[in-house]
DNA sequence: GCCAACGTTGGC
DNA sequence: GCCAACGTTGGC
Protein backbone atom coordinates (compact mmCIF):
# COMPACT_ATOMS: atom_id res chain seq x y z
CA UNK A 1 0.00 0.00 0.00
CA UNK A 2 1.06 3.29 -0.92
CA UNK A 3 0.97 6.82 1.18
CA UNK A 4 -0.33 10.17 -0.71
CA UNK A 5 -1.05 13.68 0.11
CA UNK A 6 -3.99 16.00 -1.36
CA UNK A 7 -3.74 19.98 -1.04
CA UNK A 8 -7.18 21.69 -0.98
CA UNK A 9 -8.23 25.34 -0.09
CA UNK A 10 -10.47 24.95 2.66
CA UNK A 11 -12.36 28.14 0.54
CA UNK A 12 -12.89 25.64 -2.66
CA UNK A 13 -13.01 22.02 -1.15
CA UNK A 14 -12.93 21.84 2.97
CA UNK A 15 -11.69 18.74 5.21
CA UNK A 16 -15.20 19.26 6.52
CA UNK A 17 -17.33 19.11 3.06
CA UNK A 18 -15.03 16.18 2.09
CA UNK A 19 -16.09 14.68 5.93
CA UNK A 20 -19.83 15.26 5.11
CA UNK A 21 -19.54 13.20 1.54
CA UNK A 22 -19.14 10.53 3.68
CA UNK A 23 -18.40 6.61 2.37
CA UNK A 24 -19.55 7.98 -0.90
CA UNK A 25 -16.30 9.70 -1.48
CA UNK A 26 -16.00 12.33 -3.88
CA UNK A 27 -14.11 12.73 -7.24
CA UNK A 28 -10.65 14.42 -6.75
CA UNK A 29 -11.41 16.07 -9.78
CA UNK A 30 -9.95 20.02 -11.92
CA UNK A 31 -6.26 18.58 -11.33
CA UNK A 32 -4.51 20.40 -14.31
CA UNK A 33 -0.99 19.23 -13.59
CA UNK A 34 0.97 15.98 -15.30
CA UNK A 35 2.46 15.23 -12.34
CA UNK A 36 -0.13 15.17 -9.71
CA UNK A 37 -2.50 13.24 -12.43
CA UNK A 38 0.79 10.83 -12.81
CA UNK A 39 0.75 10.14 -9.16
CA UNK A 40 -3.17 9.55 -8.92
CA UNK A 41 -2.99 7.27 -11.99
CA UNK A 42 -0.15 5.09 -9.68
CA UNK A 43 -2.93 5.15 -6.66
CA UNK A 44 -5.02 2.04 -5.81
CA UNK A 45 -7.76 1.46 -4.04
CA UNK A 46 -7.60 1.65 -0.61
CA UNK A 47 -4.30 3.58 -0.30
CA UNK A 48 -4.14 6.12 2.08
CA UNK A 49 -3.46 9.93 1.94
CA UNK A 50 -2.93 12.85 3.96
CA UNK A 51 -5.58 15.49 3.61
CA UNK A 52 -4.15 18.89 3.63
CA UNK A 53 -5.08 22.71 3.41
CA UNK A 54 -3.52 25.10 1.60
CA UNK A 55 -3.32 28.85 1.64
CA UNK A 56 -5.82 29.31 4.50
CA UNK A 57 -4.66 26.64 7.58
CA UNK A 58 -1.41 25.10 6.54
CA UNK A 59 -1.70 22.02 7.98
CA UNK A 60 -3.19 17.82 7.62
CA UNK A 61 -6.35 17.95 9.27
CA UNK A 62 -7.70 14.49 7.92
CA UNK A 63 -7.19 10.66 6.69
CA UNK A 64 -8.46 9.38 3.34
CA UNK A 65 -8.90 6.50 1.00
CA UNK A 66 -9.07 6.15 -2.33
CA UNK A 67 -11.96 4.65 -2.94
CA UNK A 68 -12.14 4.66 -7.18
CA UNK A 69 -8.69 4.37 -9.38
CA UNK A 70 -8.27 6.86 -11.90
CA UNK A 71 -10.94 7.28 -14.51
CA UNK A 72 -11.71 10.52 -16.42
CA UNK A 73 -11.99 13.88 -14.93
CA UNK A 74 -15.94 15.02 -15.27
CA UNK A 75 -15.12 18.43 -14.88
CA UNK A 76 -12.92 18.53 -18.47
CA UNK A 77 -13.60 16.54 -22.35
CA UNK A 78 -10.35 16.68 -22.37
CA UNK A 79 -9.28 13.59 -22.19
CA UNK A 80 -5.42 14.20 -21.10
CA UNK A 81 -7.10 14.53 -17.18
CA UNK A 82 -7.74 11.72 -15.29
CA UNK A 83 -8.33 11.42 -11.14
CA UNK A 84 -9.27 9.26 -8.56
CA UNK A 85 -11.86 9.38 -6.08
CA UNK A 86 -10.99 9.91 -2.16
CA UNK A 87 -13.32 9.15 0.81
CA UNK A 88 -12.51 10.69 4.70
CA UNK A 89 -11.80 8.21 6.95
CA UNK A 90 -10.72 10.16 9.94
CA UNK A 91 -10.16 13.57 10.89
CA UNK A 92 -6.80 14.19 12.73
CA UNK A 93 -6.88 14.77 16.49
CA UNK A 94 -4.59 17.21 16.33
CA UNK A 95 -3.71 18.81 12.93
CA UNK A 96 -0.19 18.79 11.67
CA UNK A 97 0.97 22.32 10.73
CA UNK A 98 3.39 22.86 8.18
CA UNK A 99 5.57 24.83 10.67
CA UNK A 100 5.61 21.72 12.90
CA UNK A 101 6.77 19.71 9.74
CA UNK A 102 9.47 22.24 8.54
CA UNK A 103 10.91 22.22 12.02
CA UNK A 104 11.02 18.65 12.10
CA UNK A 105 14.09 17.24 10.40
CA UNK A 106 12.83 14.16 9.93
CA UNK A 107 10.50 15.58 7.68
CA UNK A 108 12.69 17.45 5.90
CA UNK A 109 12.79 15.72 2.77
CA UNK A 110 9.20 15.78 2.21
CA UNK A 111 7.74 17.11 -1.13
CA UNK A 112 5.35 19.29 0.48
CA UNK A 113 8.46 21.09 1.83
CA UNK A 114 10.58 20.46 -1.47
CA UNK A 115 8.12 21.19 -3.82
CA UNK A 116 5.15 23.26 -2.03
CA UNK A 117 3.39 23.56 -5.65
CA UNK A 118 2.50 19.87 -6.21
CA UNK A 119 -1.27 19.46 -5.59
CA UNK A 120 -1.13 15.36 -5.31
CA UNK A 121 2.12 14.18 -4.07
CA UNK A 122 3.61 11.01 -2.65
CA UNK A 123 4.66 10.65 1.06
CA UNK A 124 6.95 7.42 2.01
CA UNK A 125 5.96 4.73 4.89
CA UNK A 126 8.49 6.87 7.38
CA UNK A 127 6.92 10.44 6.64
CA UNK A 128 3.63 8.80 7.06
CA UNK A 129 3.87 7.31 10.28
CA UNK A 130 5.79 10.51 11.98
CA UNK A 131 3.04 12.20 10.61
CA UNK A 132 0.66 10.28 12.55
CA UNK A 133 2.47 10.04 15.74
CA UNK A 134 2.67 14.14 15.79
CA UNK A 135 -1.18 14.14 14.72
CA UNK A 136 -2.02 12.10 17.75
CA UNK A 137 -2.77 9.05 15.89
C1' DG B 1 -1.89 41.01 -0.79
C1' DC B 2 2.79 40.09 -2.33
C1' DC B 3 5.85 37.71 -4.96
C1' DA B 4 9.07 33.61 -5.70
C1' DA B 5 8.88 29.35 -7.75
C1' DC B 6 7.14 26.59 -10.96
C1' DG B 7 4.60 24.91 -15.16
C1' DT B 8 2.79 25.87 -19.67
C1' DT B 9 2.49 28.17 -24.02
C1' DG B 10 3.83 29.69 -28.36
C1' DG B 11 6.89 32.41 -31.58
C1' DC B 12 10.99 31.75 -33.69
C1' DG C 1 13.71 22.43 -29.57
C1' DC C 2 14.77 26.72 -27.19
C1' DC C 3 13.39 30.08 -24.18
C1' DA C 4 10.82 34.46 -23.11
C1' DA C 5 6.44 35.60 -21.64
C1' DC C 6 2.71 34.55 -19.14
C1' DG C 7 -0.43 32.41 -15.63
C1' DT C 8 -1.00 30.01 -11.32
C1' DT C 9 0.07 28.30 -6.84
C1' DG C 10 0.73 28.76 -2.13
C1' DG C 11 3.81 30.16 1.87
C1' DC C 12 4.64 34.19 4.01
Amino acid sequence: MAYWLFKSEPDAWSWDQQVAKGDEGEEWGGVRNYQARNNMRLMKLGDQGFFYHSRQGLEIVGIVEVCAEAHSDSTTDDERWECVDIKAVKSVPNPVSMKAIKANPELEEMVLVKNSRLSVQPVTEAEWKEICRMGGL
